[in-house]
DNA sequence: ACTCAATAATTGGTTAACCAGTTCCTAATG
DNA sequence: CATTAGGAACTGGTTAACCAATTATTGAGT
C-alpha cells in the first residue's frame, strides 16, 4: 500500500489529516463519552492510511485525554463531551511548533513561579542539588568553559525543588530547545557568564533563606540580564 | 520472546529501565554530541527486549529533544553535552504522574499570563471565537444544564487569543485532566456557574477594551470562587 | 598505490501475520 | 421461554519479516 517512506512533515500533514478524520466520524455518528470507536483495522480501511498511522494519531489523542484505548477491547471517548472533543481537536490541529519568543516567554513564566515555590517548599536534599549544580557551573565558568549545560541544570534543579511536577515536566519540554536556539543564535557566550555566578549565587541563598519575594526578585534580574543579549532575536 | 501482555504500569516501568540503561550506554561509550547510538536492533538485544519497546524509549528520548532519528541512518545524540544529558534524563526518569493541586497551580499561573497576554494581542477573529464560546457557556447555564465544556473552551480561546503557542499547548495538555477531576470530585456543580456567566463576560470586556491589568485582575476574581469549591480536595 | 564505481551489509521505517484477552452470538439445557 | 455454557469473531498489542535509503567494503582499472 505504501510505496515510500515519508518526510516527517508529510508524515505530520497524514496525521492531522487522520486526526481530522476521526473527529468527522465521531460527529458523524453522534459517538458520547464511553462510546467506542471503530476498530484500528476498519479506521485503516475507512481512511486509505496503515493501521500504523491510525494507531500514532489515536495514541495523540490519548496524550491530550480525549482517547482511550483498552487492550483486547477497543478504543473508546474519553469523559469530555462533543463539544469540548471538537473545540480541543480543533486546537490541536491548529498547534504549530513554537517559536523562539514564546519558548522564552513560557520560561520566564515558568521560573518566575518556580524560584518562589522552592524557597517555599526546598527540602534539604534539593539545596544539594541546586549547590551542586551551581558549583559545577562556577567551575567551568572560571575555566573560560562553555558552562550552558550546567547553567540549565542549575534551573532545572530549581523546577524540580518548586515540588510542582507540572512546572518541572513543562521546563523540562523547553529547555532542550531554548538550548538549541541559545546555540544557535549565539547568545549567552563569554562575558555573560561570569555575572551569572553571582546571580545563580543570589537566587540560591534566597532559596536557601526561604524568602519567595527575594527569590523572584533575583531570577528577574537574572533574566534582565538575558533580555539584553536575547530578545531581539 | 514477549510471553504476555504487559499493562500499562508494566510497560512504563520496562520504558524507564530502558532510558537508564541508554544513558549507561552514552556515559560507558563516551558518546558526545553527533555521535551514533547503536542500532535499534543491537539494543534490543543487549537490553533483552523487543525492539518495539526500545522505538518507543527512543522517540520519547527525541520528544524531550535528547535524540534523534535519522531514517536509513542511525540515531545520533542530540547537540546537548554530557552533563545536560546526564541530569535531564535523571529528571525525566524520575518525572510522575502530576498531582490534582499542581495541575491547579499550573492552570492557574498559565491562565493570569495568558489572559494578560490576550488583552494585548487578541484579533478580531479572537474575539469572534471568544464570544461564541461565552454565549454557549451562557445559555446552557440559563437552562440549567451541566456547562463545564463550554467553560473550557472559553478558557481555552483566551489561551489561543495569547499568541503564545507554548502556553496554548500546555493549555491543552492540562485541561482534560483538570475536567475530569473536576468531575470527579463534583466540584463546580450548579450555583457556581450562573456566578461564572458574569465573571466570563468581565474577563471577555477586559480583553475586549485591551486593558491586560482589567483582565487579569477579573481572571483572579474567577478563580478566586473556584477555589472556595475546589482547592481542599 | 590510488580512485572510484559496483556491491554487500546495515540502518530506521513499514507492514502483515500473529497473540491473548474480550465480546457477542448461538444453541443446548433446565 | 429464560439461562447459560460454548465457541466464533473481533479487539488492541506484539512480533518478525520486509523495504528502501544509506553506509561500508571490495576490487577492477589506471
Amino acid at each position: 500500500m505504501k510505496l515510500d517512506i515519508l518526510t516527517k512533515t508529510e508524515n505530520f500533514d497524514v496525521q492531522k489529516h487522520i486526526i481530522a478524520s476521526i473527529r468527522d466520524l465521531i460527529n458523524l455518528k453522534n459517538l458520547e463519552p464511553g462510546d467506542k470507536l471503530p476498530s484500528e483495522r476498519m479506521l485503516s480501511e475507512r481512511f486509505n492510511v496503515s493501521r500504523g498511522l491510525v494507531r500514532e494519531a489515536i495514541q495523540k489523542l490519548e496524550f491530550y485525554g480525549l482517547l482511550e484505548s483498552i487492550p483486547q477491547s477497543g478504543t473508546f471517548v474519553a469523559n469530555i463531551g462533543v463539544i469540548a472533543m471538537n473545540g480541543m481537536i480543533e486546537d490541536i490541529l491548529r498547534l504549530e511548533a513554537p517559536d523562539f519568543k514564546s519558548l522564552v516567554e513560557t520560561r520566564i513564566l515558568l521560573e518566575l513561579k518556580t524560584v518562589r515555590l522552592a524557597a517555599l517548599r526546598r527540602t534539604e536534599d534539593d539545596l544539594v542539588q541546586m549547590k551542586a549544580a551551581l558549583e559545577a557551573f562556577s567551575k567551568k565558568v572560571r575555566n573560560g568553559e562553555d558552562a550552558v549545560q550546567e547553567d540549565l541544570l542549575f534551573h532545572l534543579a530549581i523546577a524540580k525543588a518548586s515540588g510542582n511536577s507540572s512546572m518541572n515536566t513543562f521546563m523540562l519540554i523547553i529547555t532542550p530547545e531554548i538550548i538549541t536556539n541559545f546555540a544557535k543564535y549565539h547568545v549567552c557566550d563569554k562575558g555573560v557568564a561570569e555575572i551569572g555566578i553571582e546571580e545563580h549565587n543570589a537566587i540560591f541563598k534566597a532559596i536557601e533563606d526561604q524568602n519567595p519575594q527575594l527569590a523572584k526578585k533575583k531570577m528577574k534580574e537574572h533574566f534582565k540580564e538575558l533580555y539584553k543579549y536575547c530578545y531581539n532575536v
